[in-house]
DNA sequence: CCCTCGGATGTAAGCGTTTGCAAGGTCGGT
DNA sequence: ACCGACCTTGCAAACGCTTACATCCGAGGG
């Protein structure tokens, strides 16, 4: 800085103000020290500006599987609108255990970032305030946290619309596959909407049978696993809600190998879901990754910033998995 | 560091020292600083840090398309290990023309990362010089870049393994479903596995028919696009291999819905394959990230190193989407 | 008993920016 | 011609560490 300062005959504060577009430079100097700048392909070093304005120019992202579909999805979108910015994306991956212990062990994010993103992850009060001891803004997909912004969908609304649909099919008899709720590794989205299936089957009048709701590790191995069982009991169900599209995929391959005909309806429309004419309740994934990302630069930026809460829309898909229950049932009964 | 060196009685020095586990510090000191440092739960700024000892402690990770399976595994792979060793994981993600030109043209990885890493991308001559002007080591995910380490498999021999159970099926009209060439965004694996498949072809002594290699954008649609124009030629193959699983599944799909039969190989065992009945060649790409990840780490505290290579095996999966060409052929006439 | 050597610690000079403050200049108004 | 307001620019002090170098001290060796 120091040499582009003297090649353009100025001091290095005017460099510095010139290459950060900030107003107080005439037009002359600003083209000569850009010139300078250019010639001797020059670039301002990231630390040493973090270090002297205290702005990291950084976010964090927290997620707890970054292999899984929705997640990579959501880190994309966010990472697009991010990198527009200027801002780098710290991602953090905490999907066990012991690198959550880690994590909130040393608490790497301290003086590391402006901001943090939180992705579907249910944190218990004093991880929540340690992460809140940062003292930056942060912004959660998919789920709720306290004094968080927040951008996400509506998962009671949406589980009960995919469970109604069941039941105008004449459905009588629901399983649900929802993921196996880990004390340490709780995901709310699973929370709420088993709570939407078992409320809502309530609501119907109809009864609620604990042997159909099955709880599973995520994954297909985890979906198969559960049709397989649910398929084994003396009154199979006619029809199964599964918490994600990637359970979905699991039960249809279980029900593809038995032969068996069960209704099923999944979650998220992951882009394999139309292939496999999986009935469905969509969401966009990589713009809520989008949202969020536009959401934690006005946290970064306006001053007096108080979180927002972003709620977006979901629509059913209706494919070929579902159907009306006496169809099947009586060919095959 | 002012308050704990006060707290313990020493310089700041010797906190620093202590806090990096540098060895000349006593026992007794030792102790004393750490815990002044507990007790104000301190911890460094790693920005202050950076700028003071010139190590950033970053890798850079470069993909094309960070939504896409292959690239959500190498990256969840490498940031386990990176996160692992306290070194931090900044995604770029430039899968388009614009994002690729910003890239290049301000490069913002300079000062900024002690290590790259680059994910199945080719770059044009003055990319990689402007890459090594960076001057940290560089490590490759699935392809060569001179110069640089690298993790990946024998694309060549892979390929060739796919057609040749093809061949060995008794399959003699054999297409293939490949990603368009864009020039400015280049997948070497494209290039090698189709010439694979020319290769082979053509030492089986079999005709090669430019109308049966079909190029199409990456994804679902795009293969599913592919085999319905396959299906509309006078003469359709009677087996197809596909660059990549997604691509395959798709090749499925239009099969499905037009009820048509053709044996399909696809490329990497992606984790659907398996439910979709898919021959695939399987590749561990979650585990090549882990293994990149690695690799830097040596290439960033080996003084002198010098550019690693790894081969990953590979594994023909066989599974029902291929049969031998007179099954079908016969029984659909 | 003096000298040397090595380990533990302190001192202070960076690292490369940003930014509050002050200085100098220009310009319109009186 | 003088004053104040405003804009441009420079000065220099942070920012919070790391590290080369100096210092101090006790242990051996002669």
């Amino acid at each position: 800085m120091e040499d582009v300062a003297r090649l353009a005959g100025v001091s290095s504060a005017t460099v510095s103000r010139t290459l950060r577009g900030l107003p107080n430079v005439s037009d002359e100097t600003r083209d000569r020290v850009l010139q300078a700048a250019a010639s001797l392909s020059y670039v301002v070093s990231p630390i040493a500006s973090r270090l002297a304005s205290g702005r990291t120019h950084t976010v964090g992202v927290i997620v707890p599987y970054a292999a899984r579909w929705f997640f990579g999805q959501i880190v994309a979108g966010a990472e697009s609108v991010l990198r527009e910015h200027g801002l780098d994306l710290l991602l953090y991956n905490i999907g066990d255990v012991a690198a959550r212990q880690r994590f909130f062990g040393q608490l790497p994010l301290r003086r590391r970032v402006d901001a943090v993103l939180v992705v579907a992850m249910q944190f218990t009060d004093p991880e929540t305030a340690d992460l809140r001891s940062l003292g930056v803004p942060i912004v959660a997909v998919g789920h709720d946290v306290p004094g968080a912004g927040c951008v996400r969908i509506d998962d009671v609304a949406a589980a009960t619309s995919a469970i109604q649909h069941l039941l105008g099919l004449g459905h009588r008899r629901i399983g649900m596959i929802s993921t196996y709720a880990d004390q340490a590794m709780f995901l709310p989205v699973a929370h709420e909407r088993r709570r939407a299936y078992l409320d809502t089957l309530t609501a119907a009048g109809l009864p609620v049978c604990d042997e159909l709701v099955m709880s599973v590790p995520h994954g297909l191995d985890g979906g198969e696993q559960a049709m397989r069982r649910l398929l084994t009991l003396p009154d199979p169900p006619t029809a199964v809600f599964a918490e994600s599209d990637e359970l979905a995929f699991g039960a249809l391959s279980a029900l593809r190998r038995t032969g068996r005909h069960v209704s099923v309806i999944g979650f998220d429309d992951h882009e394999l879901s139309a292939l496999l004419d999986l009935t469905t309740v969509r969401q966009r994934v990589f713009e809520q990754g989008v949202l969020a990302a536009g959401m934690l630069r006005r946290a970064m930026t306006v001053s007096d910033w108080t979180p927002e809460e972003l709620l977006m829309p979901t629509t059913l898909v209706l494919r070929a998995s579902t159907w009306p229950v006496a169809v099947r049932t009586a060919s095959t009964g």
